[in-house]
DNA sequence: AAGCTCTGTAACTCGTTTAATCACGAAAGA
DNA sequence: TCTTTCGTGATTAAACGAGTTACAGAGCTT
């Protein structure tokens, strides 16, 4: 197992800049040749180990990204642009792409609001989750209820929890500790707290939401064995809306009888 | 040859898809799926002409990305996350691995500045080129001499003319138009302008540049019966720096040569 | 000048991936 | 019960990319 630090930054380069389209030759040739600055066909294969014969090719494939000069002498030799250029030329490029990718797909899109979906759907991933309830949080009109763990607790869901409050939307939220339920005091002055509902951290975590009684969603980390914890993948979920989903009327009867029972007290 | 407006938005969205990693199922699924906002596999077999069966793979593929929604039942229900969410789902997972690309690519790059490279090199594309030139332009000690057509002087290159003059680098503009002028004035108080060389627009269009006496580089529009004068690729150049390297001393020769009898008619 | 090495181009082989098809049991509806 | 539809799994075929080989020309060496 190599614990060579430059190793292990140049397989991360290799790799990203394989997922950005290049391939795996032209990937290689030019992190030998960034850390090089320049150099033959012969010096790119014996350090990144890409047949000599293949490096022309992927030369001329990074060429054509911008990416390397070339000098037309004998022996070629090829050139790295900066780091710090070509990040910035990825960096553009992408922005371009995804750019004409939402144009295009606004343009597809129907225009009229989706019929409410019935039943019970499901969600994969921490990043994906949080934009369903993201999207939740904005069509809100009355109320949030909100209980999680402290780890899913975002910055975007925070913002997105302020924003709806000055919006005149009842927020009420559970389960998180004490020192965050102070920030939480100081951003959204409107929210109030409740207690876990039941012992949240000794089960698998996750999160509950409901918004206006009507829009439910529950998600767990599935913290197995297997999956680490660190791993934004390892969260499902499960939502539903509409008054007579049965999810829906699960979880609101749930949070009625429970925050009432607290409020009680 | 079809004209359909969303035909042509269709197969935007899904080479686009295609390019950042889906599958041509996939792709096309999502489209179909954006298009319609929820179906079962055979309605997305039908519109998209993926066979059916496998319709529940490019499914899968899409979960996993977060981008659609499933609704375990039977038929199963599949559900695209909104055209706004997915975009801003792709920029942030784009964003996040250029970041982990310059990390990388800043580690594995020599700290010590490269040794001056010598002989004449090549750089294609109208952005590369750019980039290049926007690097010499940032070295600039004494002069900047900067001849070029309209088209190619963008914001950026004045923008960084602006910063060079600034540090007090003396800069020679030459073959921009009348209007053109103007605005450079204002922007650029310290710049002074000559009149093209020779007649520049008649000819192949380009840009020369030398920097400091020592730093040049030339590009011409390939405008050949092919490419399409709007194509940003269709641009070569190339350059070379040193007292010594002969793209130089040619530039060299030939700029003093006509500058200086410019400046004494 | 003959023999050698090295460079750059091109063609070819092999293996993996991905598109596309097929077979089938389970479930639902007529 | 018969028929259709659904979802899974396996299989075939085509495409692509990695890796290898062949070779002509240029440059050195002796």
């Amino acid at each position: 197992m190599s614990d060579d630090p430059f190793e292990d930054a140049r397989s991360v380069a290799v790799e990203q800049l394989e997922r950005f389209g290049l391939s795996a030759y032209a990937a290689r040739t030019f992190v030998a040749l960034a850390a090089h600055g320049s150099g033959t066909a012969r010096k790119v294969s014996q350090v990144s180990e890409v047949p000599r014969t293949q490096v022309y090719n992927a030369v001329e494939e990074l060429h054509e990204h911008g990416l390397v000069h070339i000098q037309h002498a004998s022996p070629k030799r090829f050139w790295a642009i900066s780091s710090e250029t070509a990040s910035r030329t990825f960096q553009h490029e992408l922005r371009r792409r995804t750019e004409i990718l939402r144009t295009a797909l606004e343009e597809i899109e129907p225009p009229k609001p989706q019929a409410e979906q019935r039943g019970v759907w499901t969600v994969d991933g921490q990043a994906a989750i949080t934009n369903r309830v993201l999207e939740f949080f904005a069509d809100a009109g009355d109320e949030i209820v909100y209980m999680t763990v402290g780890d899913l607790l975002t910055d975007e869901i925070i913002e997105a929890l302020g924003e709806a409050a000055e919006r005149g939307v009842s927020v009420r939220l559970g389960g998180v500790s004490q020192d965050v339920q102070d920030r939480i005091q100081d951003e959204i002055p409107g929210a109030t707290m409740f207690e876990s509902l039941w012992m949240w951290s000794d089960t698998a975590a996750g999160r509950l939401m409901m918004v206006d009684g009507q829009k439910t969603l529950v998600s767990a980390l599935v913290n197995g064995a297997e999956a680490s914890p660190s791993d934004p993948r390892s969260e499902t979920a499960i939502w539903g809306q509409g008054n007579t989903n049965s999810l829906v009327v699960i979880l609101r009867a749930i949070f009625t009888w429970r925050l009432d029972t607290a409020e009680s007290e």
